[in-house]
DNA sequence: AAAATACTTAAATTTTCACTTGACTATCCA
DNA sequence: TGGATAGTCAAGTGAAAATTTAAGTATTTT
């Protein structure tokens, strides 16, 4: 598995970037959820509740399932270890930012910026 | 340092999910940028920069000096921290999940969401 | 001192988003 | 069977967001 383009993992961001569905992605995480169930405690429509989920559902972040009349929506990890491994990719670089930040103070040549 | 509250994290994942701000994050992880060097791989125009800019500060994921006429934009690692324990949480809840599917195979006892 | 560079600011425009409304379908329960 | 429940779909609306434009300031550089 390929590590996803600038644009997907913007996407994701842009999925987590809203209140009700951070909201929503917290409560699926803690197991599997009807639509309305996400929809009351953040006082949405169903209307407005589908339209989040299909977002969530679009960029990987939980997957659903017909059963009767009621969809039932799951977290899919996956998406969340995307952010994960996009954090660790910084990681390296902030770390050496404060190897750089740590070699001012000791030796004074900053390395010149762009 | 106690944690952010949901909205305040929803405005981070937001200040990320722009294509244009999570390139900028990218870069100056790397090391201190200036505003143009931010804009010109983004064929942005300097006033679009700057507000992206403004956005990365005000969520607290860079900082920026003036040196001069050059402003230099360096990354906030501990913005970035917040996502982390934000995944942290999250990881906990969907280990169990990972759990309860376990039990389904199991015993048979499914547990009955929402 | 003059020209070029590197932003800054504000206002106008365009585009994108979240949400609503209203009508409709499928399932469950009494 | 009939009514309530759970969700679906397609427009439409309003507000927020991203970008452009245009004019201005501060700092080099020559």
């Amino acid at each position: 598995m390929t590590a996803p383009a600038l644009a997907a993992r913007a996407r994701l961001f842009a999925a987590l970037g809203d209140p009700a569905r951070l909201a929503m992605v917290e409560r699926v995480a803690a197991g599997p959820v009807s639509v309305s169930a996400l929809a009351r405690p953040l006082s949405l429509s169903l209307a407005a509740a589908v339209q989040h989920i299909q977002i969530l559902e679009r960029t990987g972040l939980l997957r659903t399932e017909k059963q009767g009349r009621v969809r039932l929506c799951r977290l899919e990890p996956q998406a969340l270890r995307t952010v994960e491994d996009w954090l660790t990719e910084r990681r390296t670089a902030w770390n050496s930012a404060f190897d750089r930040l740590a070699d001012l103070l000791t030796q004074p040549e900053p390395s010149r910026p762009e």
